[in-house]
Order: structure tokens, then sequence, then C-alpha cells
DNA sequence: ATTGGTCTTATTGTCGACAATGTTGTGCTT
DNA sequence: AAGCACAACATTGTCGACAATAAGACCAAT
């Protein structure tokens, strides 16, 4: 399979920006945790301005939060902060899959459906890795069928690796695999109909009910501890 | 009247980022074009690190893009550009309204429908200034209104800077005061309902209104060149 | 004992120099 | 004359050192 955005660092500042996000999408450098520069410079062999770049880019996406003549801490993940990315996701990916149904092509719109029913044969086989990586790839394609640079930048760029975050963070990988590969298949289907209304509505539905989903479970594990 | 997001420069990086955007955007650097670090750094009176920094800023804001080891160049802007932007604007400020009607204090509503009626009464004495001003002072409000940091931010750093270089430079400074008032007005009223269905609708239609009234100019000014 | 102020220290902000890469112009070859 | 190789240049990327600011420790005074 295709990987989609293939992101190259080509400087080293580059190698330093990806494996930060990658540390802390993943947890591997903690919540809220701070972020000092030298710390940094000597940790990944480099000097203290790739790692203050890195740092200001980290900062863009919203990642990371810094102070002037303070210093950078990691994003403290809140109910209230996901809540408040779901919103956004559901504005931003309501109206990409709206514009998907105008401006995918029929071959890409093939794909699409192709991708769905070999998923399909996935989940029913209960190989059901589904969750992470292919509903990634569903919401990745129709975010790129907008064919809109800026709102395709802000959600690669941005949005999704914030999502990321909370979801391995907070362990969101439940279940609800087989109901969203359902709601998948209907949003396809408006898509494919060219009906950018219903490809909307229905885009904005899915998003609620995994921030629903989300929401639940968030209130149960708050219960718990 | 009070000014919204006050953002001052605390540090120099700050200021030039300040500087070279407000530049930009009111097209005193030309769009499209270079942005050398050596020469800014002269123009400016300052190390060639701040600058790099504040072009990194800038090109978070997609103001500038920018290539390895070759530079950075302002953006071009395009009819393509705009219309993708404002698509993304009807988006996010659609669901900014919704959330406006949600979470915006009884206050901040009558505040809201203060201010309205104050425009109004500038509007019917020709004092035509509404359209830039007052118009920006409207939108803003219903943004902070949302109670979404994230979309405040994304709004209000990163997206209306770019509309507005698109506006001064295009010379986007046309009629539809009124009739752009008159929608603002049900807006307000559906937000004081506490009708977010409508409120997110209402808004929509509105940005569609100017998506459309810009097409037109644009294809206006296309056809006599 | 607590509060206020100062001083120390650690961290960030800024700078100029060096290294690496891309670009351009020149001269050679065909 | 056209195309390619190579060299000189200009620009960006990276580095270590210095300056400025903020956090914390320590001391003094009430």
């Amino acid at each position: 399979m295709m990987s989609f955005f293939d992101e190259q660092a080509v400087t080293s500042s580059d190698k330093a920006f990806f494996r930060l996000r990658k540390e802390i999408v993943e947890g591997e450098i903690a919540a809220g945790s701070k972020l000092s520069e030298m710390e940094l410079s000597t940790k990944y062999e480099v000097s203290r301005a790739v790692v203050r770049e890195a740092i200001n880019r980290l900062e863009s996406c919203h990642l990371v939060e810094r102070k002037a003549n303070v210093g950078a801490r990691v994003v403290t993940l809140t109910p209230e902060g996901l809540l408040e990315l779901y919103q956004i996701r559901e504005a931003l990916e309501g109206m990409a899959a709206r514009l998907a149904a105008q401006h995918m092509s029929d071959g890409e719109v093939a794909d699409l459906e192709q991708l769905l029913s070999s998923q399909f044969d996935e989940v029913k086989n209960q190989h059901s890795y589904y969750q992470e990586a292919g509903d990634l790839d569903f919401h990745y394609r129709i975010i790129l069928g907008s064919k809109n640079a800026s709102l395709i930048s802000m959600l690669v760029n941005g949005l999704y690796h914030l999502v990321r975050m909370y979801r391995v963070q907070l362990g969101m990988a439940g279940p609800r695999v087989t109901t969203a590969f359902d709601e998948h298949k209907h949003i396809v289907r408006a898509i494919s109909n060219r009906d950018p209304e219903l490809a909307e509505i229905l885009m904005r539905r899915h998003i609620q009910y995994s921030k629903n989903n989300i929401a639940a479970k968030l209130a149960s594990n708050q219960s718990h501890f």
C-alpha cells in the first residue's frame, strides 16, 4: 500500500522536527513536560539552533506552547481540548467530503471504493487492525480528494498529529470498527453519486459519532480514577 | 473601541515577524517575490537568525513558501487560492457561529447586538467605513464567542491575515455594505435565540455570498486585462 | 516565621562565522 | 553553434559564543 504524504527530511532540522514530533505524539515525551533546548540538542547531537527551529515548527502544529524567555512545554491533554479538536474536524472534514464529491476524479472514486471493499474483507476475517491504519487511510483520501491545498495542509500537517496524540495517549484504540465501516460506506456512496450535500452531512455525523464515543470513554475513565 | 487580540511583541523576532507580515499583507513586499534573509537582516538591522525565525513563522501562516536550501518566496495570489480560502472560512466560521450560539454569554450577545446597532447608525449616516473594520469586528466577536481555543487561533493567527492579503491586493474593498449588514443582523438574531443550526447556516450563506461577490469581481477584472 | 528584596544561576534570545547546498557563468568539446 | 563539465559565487543551513531575561536561593528586616 502506498503511503500518502511522503514528507522526507532534507535538512537536519527536518529530522529533528520529525523525531521530536514522533516522540511527543507517541507519548515518549510526556504531555505537559518542558522542552529544554540544550538538553534536546545534546540528546539529538545537533546544535541548539536546529532544535529551536524544530520547536518552533511544533508550536505551529499546536503540539507545544512557548512562552518568551521561558521556554516551550508540550501541550497538556484535556477532555475539553479533544472535543474542541473534533469540532474543528467536523467542520473541516465535512467540507472536505463536500468538495471531494465535486472534485474527485472517477478513477479516484473507484480507488476509494476498492479500498473500502478490501477493508471489508479484512474486517470480516477479523484482521481488525482496521481501526488505526484503515480509518486514517480513508479519511486521508477524502481530504486529498477535496483538491483544496490549504485545507489539505491544515488537516494533514496540523490537525491530524494532534488527534493522533490524543488517541494514542488517552488509549482511544477502541472498537467502533464495524459501525465506522458502515458509515464510511455511506459516505463513499454519496461521493460516488456526486452528492456534495449528503457527503458533508454524513461525514459530519460520522465524526460526531466518533466524538460521542470518545466522550463516553473519557467519562468512564474519569470515574475509574 | 477596544481592539481584540493585542499581540504585543516581546522579542525582537516578534517585531520582525509583525513588520514582515504587515509588509507582505499590505503588498509593500510584492506577492511572489523572494525573501532574502541577508537582505532583510540588513534592512531591519537584526541578525539573520531572527529574520529566519520570522520567515519560519510566516510559513506557518501560509504567507510564504520555503524550499530547503533555496529560500522563501511570498505566496502567489491566484483566484483559485482565494476561493479555497473562502471554502475553509465557510466551514470554520460556520462552526464558530454554531458554537457561539451555544457558548456566548448573555452579556456578550448583548454587546454584539449593541455593536450591530451602532454600526447601523454609521451605515445610515453614510460613514461607510463599515466594510473593513466593522465587518472584521463582527466576525472576530463570533469567532471568539465560539470559546474554542484551537479554532480561534487558526482563524485569528492564521487564516485572517491571508484573507486580508487577498482583499488588499486584489482590491476587494467593494460595496456589499448594506446587504452584508442585513446578513449580520440575521446571524445575531439566531445567536440571540440560541439557535446553533440556524446560526451556522446563515453564517455559511453569508460567506458564500461574499465569495460569489468576489468571484464576480475577479471575473470582471480578468476580462479587463 | 514570614515577607521582601537581592543575587546567583540556569535558560532562552541574539549574534557573527563557518559549512553545505544550489545557482550561474565560463570554457571546453563535439 | 549547442551542449556539457567544471568552477566560482551567492544563499541557505548549522554551529558555538555572548547577551538578556526569568526562575530560584539566600539573606535581611519586621
